[in-house]
DNA sequence: GGAATTTTGTATCATTGGTTACAAATTAAA
DNA sequence: TTTAATTTGTAACCAATGATACAAAATTCC
């Protein structure tokens, strides 16, 4: 049985009604599947022919790597789906190995089942299409970023987007640890590479906000990038 | 007047016969546009409502760095789409601007039309689920390569995927320096990396075939990538 | 086979960033 | 306010890689 208060705040069924997401359940076939805490859900490799939401309790993913080890990738919580992008495309497999850390209940629906709520629901068609479509762009943005070498050169892409045109005054919310961590760079070398940038004149801090003063010489460094 | 013939052969309609095409078309509005060698099409920022399918001649996609200086992104033809993961999803701008290298025809499909025909038609629903997933697959795969920090881990992962389970020589049909390119290193980098590999006894080259001497060393460099 | 071209091996030096450590400054807690 | 915890600035040192240069080897072309 489907929970549809659960499964209604999934990002794949958000804005449907509990009531026409009954109806929607009813006309196609899907499994309702429990695992217990520690149970192996899906393993690294098997096929992906249906769509996985975790409708109560929690999951971690992980990646096998070459010696057998296991990486730690995320942990996932009802009402969330699972490796949505490889239900469709090239690689039909899940790259990770999924199991329980809690007691769980999943809710699998066979790819040719989605396929036909696509088609019933706008709406859902529209937030899957939508969940993929981000993740696109949220891989897309992050491999632009890793693209510049040089952590200065990092500093003045990750700037320049958040000043836009006109402004020269950045607020920076995150901490520089925070920072180094999306930068993939550790603290002490983010915190050397902006004093030396204040130290050229092209910037300034106060606290957490940045000015740029020499817009020109930052987009300088990006060219070779 | 859309040429079926040609849009039949795009990612997005691929599959479906010139006569059941006609027939979704004159269901659904659209437009189809006519520039001249040198026309701006879209411009950077522009907002992304509807799918565009060229039909006839050829584009390039640039993007403006910070300096105003304009990169080449790729060259696109009859009868591709254009930036298919930027008309769902977050980000709803194109991130490219592009400009036609021929005389160009267009068919440009405003979204909400669009999402009539992916309604309508399961293969194009298909198709264009797979086009954006096989794209996001593409982008974790690239991310997962450039997450390898040190040119030894590049090696390794490059080796031991390509590899596979039991093999222990891998034929490598690219040039150093082309090797070097899709790792993002200089050419001697790579070569003095190699070579180093070669003198710790993890692997043996001849020619363009490399042997894996030491696979449980190898896959141990891959631990904290 | 010999000359020209491409690919590969190797060396030197400069730059970048990681590591570690510690003190100063800021913020939070008592 | 005083103390404790967190964040930030800085320094010294090391490892990895880029840049550049050149010779040896392999390949291609006559």
């Amino acid at each position: 049985m489907v929970l549809t208060e659960i499964i209604s705040q999934s990002p794949v069924f958000r804005g449907i009604s509990e009531a026409e997401l009954t109806g929607l359940f009813g006309q196609i076939h899907y499994q309702v599947r429990t695992y217990q805490k520690g149970d192996l859900i899906v393993s690294g490799g098997d096929i992906c022919d249906r769509l996985l939401i975790i409708q109560k309790g929690s999951v971690k993913a992980e990646m096998n790597d070459y010696s057998g080890k296991t990486i730690k990738i995320e942990d996932l919580t009802a009402p969330q789906p699972l490796a949505t992008a490889f239900l469709f495309g090239r690689q039909n497999q899940f790259p990770v190995t999924v199991s329980a850390t809690t007691d769980v209940e999943m809710v699998a629906i066979p790819k040719a089942e989605f396929v036909k709520l696509l088609q019933l629901n706008s709406l859902i068609l529209n937030n899957y299409l939508n969940t993929i479509s981000t993740r696109a762009q949220f891989l897309s943005q992050k491999l632009k970023f890793l693209s510049f070498k040089t952590i200065r050169q990092k500093i003045a892409h990750f700037l320049l987007e958040k000043a836009g045109d006109r402004l020269q005054t950045v607020e920076v919310p995150q901490s520089q640890e925070q920072l180094a961590e999306m930068f993939g760079v550790t603290r002490p070398s983010l915190a050397r590479a902006l004093g030396e940038m204040i130290h050229d004149g092209l910037i300034e801090t106060h606290r957490r906000t940045i000015k740029i003063l020499d817009r020109e010489r930052m987009s300088q460094l990006l060219k070779g990038g």
